[in-house]
DNA sequence: AGCACGCCGACT
DNA sequence: GTCGGCGTGCTC
């Protein structure tokens, strides 16, 4: 009887068999109800098993018996599997929850309502998609695709190209029953009334079509305002009228509703497909299945898009790809940015990563020939890149941390009825509410850290693990009347701004803000009609938008991150001040951007005043090198949290005698030590650092470690991941 | 992760 | 005398 071998959605590093009476090859890649201990569970086909593989040496007659496979849907293709395979291995995460993370929960269960079941076209292209996988049986093929496409209108050409499907397709084509390529490619590729783009878009994009359509990494590393969607487009429009599906990844579809209202407008007559966590089960689904049964054109998504099975891919694209949203930061702690390139070797595909800040890991591959570089340094607007200056504000009164500086800019913009952004990265009123006769601090109940003023709504508020309190009217400690918030935030920045410029309209805008969707596009229109004159944001500001009218950027308390303790941090400011500045004078107007510091000649902001994010990367990466910090070498953290510190710290002590114990060539392992954000949640944290020059060594030992650590019997309040490339150290 | 079984303290 | 604590072990 044949054995198919499930992953399940447990915590498990190990799938389960099951004898399938009447399971085959096809099975492989489909859902399934399985019974489980004394209940049942839904799981995915990986893989067929005989009976000599059956593993633990289970008796194979002994095996249950799966309940229902689900064939209603097309299977997910061997390359998909391929894929949640190598997220398991490299992330060191169970098969079952990688697959129950990539696959839409709608379509987890096995005996649910099929996704397709409201789309006639879908039903063909699922057929379809199947019969022309076997098109070496051709006749088959086309009596089926003939049964199908009786009652339906023609089909299009998505589903495959004309030269594989072969003399089936070529049958479909002369009777009609397929749209031609070239036919249907007129239709979606709508160049010709479109902007002209610059040379330098131009020799980008001729270059990169020159490429061919095999794998290849690029980074196209643009300033900001350079036009990089646009060559985007150009790309995506060429791979559709070749048949292809195109996969773009954003690192946030909330934040750029012009996105994908321009992919839906410039791509009319294809199927754009837009995948993200916000959306309801039903259209991730249907989304997916879509995508899957290669009637989708465009799929349009955040991290876990990435995982969208495509028959027909030929492009990978990622904006923005230097953005931390593509790394998840729980559960499979994968990097959506990594394995699109991965995906695009696997497929033969080229990938392309564009950024204006590119991740120095990124730059570095594509100055060390790894990938190939493409650069568009001046602005597709005739644009010129906005001015950049620091004011120096050691021997400066500052008004609410503004300097008359700052200040004299902001009311030279409003006589011209020009729009400034004050740009500072901390949401609220004030960092801490204190008591100045007794030093009592507004401190979080379950997190090493302050609770923050937020004076609109009169909380005090953790923006860690998000609790919240009344804010008191005396010192809870000593009854003194007299509190006082300290430090401050973009609410008093804001309130400070609309005192000094009365006759301004001052508009905030953060995460505190722009909550929905619906509010950060309420905003967006309200600045792009000219409803605000001065605005107070933080980084939610600097993701990738057009505000024609700003001209002035100023950045107040950058010299937080200055000196932050995390390699990373110099890396991370020196791209938000270049993104933010890139704000300012996007239209015809000329922009300028003030940072408020106290270290005017630090070499970061030197290099960010002549735009030079060569200049910063090789200084950076310089001082990667000696330091030996990625991508001079690999990173792993465990990471392990309980209620009580030792807890986490003892079963680190543990890990880390059976890492010394299997010690590794090549492989340095740190001791345990508390995280910065110790407590969070109620919750004690620390990790341990795993390092390695070389890729191999360091999998190979994780490999091992990982398998102990699962058979370690450990305090039940304890938990522990691991975390492979993190982002925070 | 669930959900069993299994062996020790305060309650109708 | 029982109800219930969570320690340990298994799930094809």
């Amino acid at each position: 009887m044949p054995i198919v071998r499930v992953a399940l959605p447990l915590p498990l590093p190990q799938v389960f068999d099951y004898l399938a009476a009447d399971a085959t090859a096809e099975d492989v890649g489909r859902c399934v109800k399985v019974p489980f201990g004394r209940g049942e569970r839904n799981g995915l086909i990986v893989a067929l098993a005989c009976d000599a593989d059956v593993d633990g040496g289970i008796d194979p007659g002994r095996l249950k018996t799966v309940l229902h496979i689900q064939r209603d849907v097309l299977p997910l293709p061997a390359d998909w599997l391929e894929l949640v395979a190598f997220v398991a291995r490299y992330y060191h995460a169970p098969l079952g929850e990688v697959v129950a993370l990539a696959l839409p929960p709608g379509l987890r269960r096995a005996d649910g309502v099929s996704a397709e079941d409201e789309d006639p076209l879908l039903d063909i292209g699922v057929a379809g998609t199947e019969a022309l996988q076997a098109t070496r049986r051709p006749s088959k093929a086309l009596a089926l695709l003939q049964a199908l496409a009786q009652d339906s209108p023609p089909w299009r050409r998505s589903v495959v190209r004309e030269r594989e499907g072969g003399e089936a397709v070529g049958d479909l084509l002369r009777r009609g029953w397929l749209v031609p390529a070239a036919e249907d490619a007129q239709r979606l590729d709508a160049t010709g009334s479109l902007p002209a783009l610059t040379a330098e878009q131009d020799g980008a994009l001729q270059a990169m079509l020159a490429d061919g359509e095999g794998f290849r990494s690029w980074l196209l590393h643009g300033v900001t305002g350079s036009g990089k969607t646009e060559v985007y487009l150009r790309l995506a429009a060429h791979m559709l009228t070749q048949g292809r599906q195109v996969l773009m990844l954003v690192p946030e579809i909330a934040l750029t509703p012009q996105l994908e209202q321009r992919v839906a407008q410039r791509f009319a007559a294809a199927r754009v497909v837009s995948l993200h966590s916000g959306l309801a089960d039903g259209a991730r689904s249907r989304g997916f299945v879509q995508a899957l049964s290669g009637h989708a054109d465009i799929v349009l998504g955040t991290r876990l898009a990435v995982f969208t099975p495509l028959p027909r891919l030929g492009l990978i694209l990622v904006d923005e790809e230097h953005d931390a949203s593509y790394k998840q930061q729980e559960g499979v702690r994968y990097s959506a940015r990594d394995l699109a390139v991965w995906r695009a070797r696997q497929r033969d595909v080229p990938v392309v990563l564009g950024s204006a800040t590119p991740a120095l890991e990124t730059w570095y591959h594509a100055h060390n020939e790894r990938y190939a570089l493409q650069v568009l340094s001046q602005r597709a607007l005739a644009a010129a890149m906005p001015t950049v200056r620091c004011i120096d504000v050691r021997r400066l009164k500052l008004d609410e941390g503004l300097s008359p500086g700052l200040l004299a800019a902001i009311g030279q913009r409003l006589a011209r009825g020009e729009q400034s952004l004050v740009f500072l990265n901390r949401r609220g009123y004030a960092p801490v509410l204190s008591c100045p006769s007794c030093g009592w601090v507004s401190r979080c109940p379950h997190c090493s850290a302050n609770l923050v003023v937020h004076l609109v709504d009169r909380r005090l508020r953790c923006h860690h693990c998000g609790c919240d309190a009344g804010m008191p009217r005396a010192c809870p400690s000593c009854g003194n009347q007299d509190i006082q918030p300290f430090g401050r935030g973009t609410q008093r920045v804001e309130a400070r701004l609309a005192e000094l410029f009365p006759q301004a309209r001052v508009l905030r805008v953060d995460r505190d803000a722009a909550r929905t969707r619906k509010q950060w596009e309420g905003l967006l229109a309200t600045i792009a009609a000219g409803g605000a004159d001065i605005l107070v944001g933080t980084q939610i500001m600097a993701k990738g938008h057009d505000f024609p009218n700003l001209t002035l950027v100023g950045v107040i308390g950058a010299d937080a991150s200055l000196h932050a303790a995390d390699f990373r941090a110099p890396e991370r400011l020196f791209q938000q001040l270049m993104q933010v500045g890139g704000r300012a004078g996007r239209g015809s107007l000329p922009g300028e951007v003030l940072i408020q510091t106290e270290y005017p000649a630090h070499p970061l902001f030197l290099h960010l005043a002549r735009h030079d994010f060569d200049a910063f990367a090789r200084m950076e990466l310089q001082s990667r090198r000696s330091a030996g910090f990625p991508p001079f070498s690999h990173q792993a953290m465990l990471r392990a949290d309980a209620p009580a510190l030792d807890d986490a710290l003892e079963f680190l002590r543990h890990a880390r005698r059976l890492a010394d114990a299997r010690a590794t060539e090549g492989v340095r392992i740190f001791d345990p030590v508390p995280m910065r954000m110790t407590r969070l949640a109620r919750r004690e944290r620390a990790q341990l650092l795993i390092e390695s020059d070389q890729r191999g060594p360091l999998q190979a030992f994780l490999a091992d470690w990982v398998a102990q650590l699962y058979c370690q019997r450990s305090a039940r309040e304890l938990r522990w991941q691991l975390d492979v490339d993190p982002l925070e150290v």
